[in-house]
DNA sequence: TGGTCTCTCAGCCTTTTGGCTGATGCTGCT
DNA sequence: AGCAGCATCAGCCAAAAGGCTGAGAGACCA
């Protein structure tokens, strides 16, 4: 038989050839393609049906990994998405889960964390790296405290320096509603200013 | 003979294992040794005197890659130094260079010009990846958009998420003053309010 | 000595932001 | 059916921030 088949995407060069090596000491698995953009794994999954597939969030240009889990999801795929990303920040973490991700792991990942992953993930088992795993546990305990997935999209784009008008205009929605949301945002990161909330999402959340 | 003797110092294990295989296709590149930390490469570096040292500015705990470049420069090491980093803010840029960098390189390089890089550095030549090099120039056609020791002092207390109210109090001056200074930073920085003026701190200054 | 730079301050006016209250439609859970 | 959470919107008011002009004091340099 065949092993479990895995598609990589990665848009540096360096870490979609370390991680074939790395994958290539197991003989379980089959990196059957690479990709470097979110627009090349969609081509890739549709032609060759992956088991698994291990995706960066940051992705240079065009459709960013998010982006990519979500249209994977609604073309109805049977393979599971692992995230395999630098950061842990909380916004990276609850957008991926949400977008339809079946673990995170983190870079500095050791081999046989990576290895244990990936094999989870095909018999529909969540494996997380233990620093993100510690952040999905504290927002649990502080749900109070957890952004929605439109409120850590918003604080994602006022870490840009964008205006409310801006903002509004950037996710089709009024000046209004981007208030209220602000104001839900200041109150769970506990400041009362904007610049103030930036200040916490680039220091707390990792976002930059 | 041998060929060019090469550590790699990175965190990442898959990026330490990439750029090993990266280099073994090419006849003339021999890695001798792979650091995960500022430290084991210091140890490694005294030991295995390589020619080329291809290093990533980030790494996770302890000694930063600027810092490990200043120790090396400082132990009057004759091996050239390469940063191999994902991000090219013109703090990092600077400082790097200004540690004794010989080049510098963006994760997403293409292979032939990661190996050109190698081969340059080892010659004495200077290799950087294109949208370094072009800030780099950007920066020597602008002496003009340096900030004063004052406005410098005061963005970074900006991006602490202050009001002008705060950062009068905190520097001693009228909020008149906080103003003036404010109107001066964001018409160096090319800005409009000052939350963009924060965005613009922490991502090209690399304040945080 | 005069010019330039930096840091300091003031007043006036417009735009932006934030606090508050209340409301609607949708989804998912019970 | 009912409730809770989320995302959407409106209006009103106060506070903060930003644009503009002008100006004085001290430092540095030609």
């Amino acid at each position: 038989m065949t092993g479990i088949t895995v598609l990589l995407v990665d848009d540096h060069l360096v870490v979609r050839s370390g991680l074939t090596a790395l994958l290539g000491t197991q003989p379980d698995f089959d990196v059957v393609a690479e990709a470097a953009s979110g627009e090349e794994a969609m081509d890739l999954v549709e032609h060759l049906s992956p088991a698994v597939v291990v995706m960066d969030l940051a992705m240079g240009a065009g459709m960013d990994g998010i982006e990519a889990i979500k249209q994977l999801r609604q073309r109805n795929r049977r393979q599971a998405i692992l995230v395999f990303s630098t950061y842990d920040s909380d916004a990276d973490i609850v957008r991926a889960v949400d977008a339809g991700a079946m673990g995170y792991l983190l870079k500095d990942a050791a081999p046989d964390e990576i290895f244990a992953a990936i094999r989870g993930a095909v018999q529909g088992k969540s494996v997380m790296s233990a620093p993100v795993a510690s952040r999905l546990f504290q927002q649990l305990r502080n749900p109070a405290e957890v952004l929605t997935p439109r409120e850590a999209e918003l604080l994602s784009l006022l870490t840009e320096g964008l205006s409310n008008r801006q903002l509004g205009q950037r996710l089709f929605i009024s000046e209004a509603t981007v208030k209220t949301h602000l104001a839900h945002i200041y109150a769970k990161l506990g400041v009362e200013t904007r610049t103030a909330a930036i200040a916490t999402a680039i220091r707390r959340e990792g976002m930059r």
